[in-house]
DNA sequence: ATCAAATTGTTTGAATTTCAAAATGAGTAT
DNA sequence: ATACTCATTTTGAAATTCAAACAATTTGAT
């Protein structure tokens, strides 16, 4: 395991495989009875500049019926609204209720303190190699060829 | 987004959520029908020493009950094998049929090509920069108080 | 203006994944 | 022997997701 590509392959699975179920742990033990799924239905909401049906299942991957489902249940619980675009009446718009927003407050201090570990022994001039690296990984995979 | 803490969460984010999808059609491209939990499931057995049921559970992060009914299916479809632990008759050991060491294969050579793709442009002295800031995060996660 | 095609969203039924709790079987210690 | 712990399986339920069928609206071509 001393060759750097092995190294960093064992990290990132090990890694990433764990964010979201104690990313979820933490969220319950604050008292939010969310899902992981949830929080990045309300995330994607909260991102969008028009957040419409397909614009949300679309950035979180996943099909509009799938995400029919979601936004039921969390209308249901009180955490998002519907209602028609007045352009075009097909479309269906999500907006977030104040307690949506502040769940994501709880939410973005998590990230915060995350991202905050990564700097712990990380030089302020070493942060352009990982924006770089990160950038080749994300470039990599928004190219992906899936179909 | 210029400052570099959220330009890294941004990226983190982005990517993160796509990847399992994305490895996942790809197998799925190949001819391989296999979810990304079942490959998960074959990699932890082929990773640990002596892979019992506990074992691969703690490694995978969830419980001993929803492991079992992954090897059921696992089993039944003939990538894996149990056998009793012959010092132990309580543990459960599992094996790995010659089909599942094939498809760990084509899994593996997915990973070689994302982590080629970091390396696109980084220089290789700054490989450290990259480790140190992946054993950070790592650290952070399996330090986190779950309970 | 009209009508067909494309777009947007919902519903439904099924598959997958996961968990918690109860039950079984095997080892350990008193 | 008896009770206790450990390792695993079984079972029933909840959550997430998808594909396919359906309904409403918009767009574009004639």
């Amino acid at each position: 395991m001393q060759n750097p590509k092995e190294l960093i392959n064992e990290l990132l699975v090990e890694t990433f495989n764990r964010i979201l179920t104690i990313e979820g742990e933490a969220l319950k033990k604050v008292g939010i009875k969310l899902s992981m799924s949830e929080i990045h239905v309300l995330e994607a909401v909260a991102l969008l500049p028009e957040p419409s049906m397909t614009a949300i299942a679309q950035k979180l991957g996943i099909t509009v019926g799938s995400l029919t489902v979601a936004i039921n249940t969390l209308f249901q619980k009180g955490y998002v609204r519907r209602y028609p675009d007045p352009l075009d009446r097909r479309k269906v718009l999500i907006s977030l209720e104040q307690k949506a927003k502040d769940v994501l407050e709880v939410h973005k201090a998590f990230h915060k303190r995350m991202i905050d570990s990564i700097y712990v022994d990380l030089k302020l001039d070493e942060d352009e190699v990982l924006i770089k690296t990160l950038r080749n990984v994300s470039e990599y995979f928004k190219n992906y060829p899936i179909d």
